[in-house]
DNA sequence: GAAGTTACAGACTGATCTAACTGTTTTTGA
DNA sequence: TCAAAAACAGTTAGATCAGTCTGTAACTTC
């Protein structure tokens, strides 16, 4: 007799080879972004990835044959991230925010984590890159082109306004430059003070 | 008989050790930070260095034992010229400046060089590197400290006014997002046109 | 369930870079 | 004038790393 006759119709794998390529992808995308915050892009290596993902250097060199496509995967993902985190589930054709909350909004999604700074310096580093940094570049400028019109609708603005546009880029430029401050600065507070500031200057204009 | 008892008294060297030194070293420092600027710390290495400074490798190494005294050294330099054009030949405890004075002159002197932006990639990528990180931390919090009290002093602030402190930390934050800005963004009048806006923007406050 | 495909593991290689080292030239000091 | 010191030049050793390659395991398709 044969119970293996009506074998199980496929013997269910525990895990499908799009499942595994993509945990082997998020550990390595992972890994990376935290190493670009702890240690710096100086220091990435893949095999230093390959340590912190927990995965081996074969796995991810078959997931990334290259050492950019591994680093622009990463790039990717956070600006993924950025993108799925904006605009907070508003309707910015609906609802407005305050200056106040519009500030606090970006600084929390975007600004006050390692990981802008991790970004900025992954930017700097390949800024002369051809091959990296263009395809860095090209991530973000269609994350970028994408963030400031919805922030111009956001603050009520109309999409061809350029003194609207301009006020969200100095927005912009504004907590850039403080979270550039906070990176360096040992006193954790005065990036709160500083937005503060920036808030009670901002309302009146 | 001795000829040489009245010997010219030296015999006077085309170029003194002190000068010869002084040469290689400011030419090494400013070939660094050109190529800081010009292709970025991920390509520096003391062989590129040496090419672009038109000098050998031994010499390089003769005066920068390590690549780091290199690097340490040239951004010593950069702080140095920042400290030197500042506070632009004023003196803080006479005189001092508009709202759109200051910024100007912070603007100029500071940000809008590309040098800024080449100190910014150099910390960030000496930040996790423990021996570098230091050093150069070490320049800079010197700087920062001198600048910022001669700041506040040139807005008329006091010494130990918190309160102008914050302020003054918050044009060198818009500034700095705005130089940050400036080094991604193709148009160069953006730039100008942010720096308009904050003024007119800190004039009211 | 067998053949084919994809994922993974680890060793190897060539290129590159830093730092050390050896030898040469120039300057200095007596 | 001559010996010592400093500046300079170029080579080499050791380490690291990215990319390649070979072999194995897991999954998929027919």
């Amino acid at each position: 007799m044969s119970a293996e006759a009506k074998s199980p119709p496929v013997a269910k794998p525990r895990r499908t080879q799009a499942e595994r390529s993509q945990e082997t992808r998020n550990k390595v995308c992972e890994a990376t972004l935290q190493a670009l915050v702890e240690v710096g892009y100086e220091q990435i290596s893949t095999t230093l990835i390959a340590q912190k993902a927990q995965v081996s250097r074969g796995a991810l060199t078959h997931q990334f044959p290259t050492r950019n496509d591994m680093l622009v995967a990463a790039f990717e993902r956070q600006v993924s991230e950025w993108q799925n985190g904006y605009p907070f589930g508003l309707d910015p054709e609906k609802e407005q925010l305050s200056v106040d909350e519009l500030i606090d909004a970006l600084w929390d999604n975007i600004f006050a984590n390692g990981r802008y700074v991790a970004a900025i310096e992954l930017m700097l580093a390949a800024r002369q890159d051809n091959e990296l940094g263009h395809a860095l570049r090209d991530i973000l400028v269609s994350w970028i082109r994408k963030r400031d019109r919805i922030t111009v609708r956001l603050v009520g603005g109309d999409v061809d306004d350029a003194e609207a546009d301009l006020k969200v880029q100095l927005h912009l430029s504004v907590l850039r430059g403080i979270a550039m401050h906070q990176s360096f600065d040992s006193d954790p507070l005065t990036a709160q003070k500083l937005i503060d500031l920036w808030k009670r200057i901002a309302r009146q204009a």
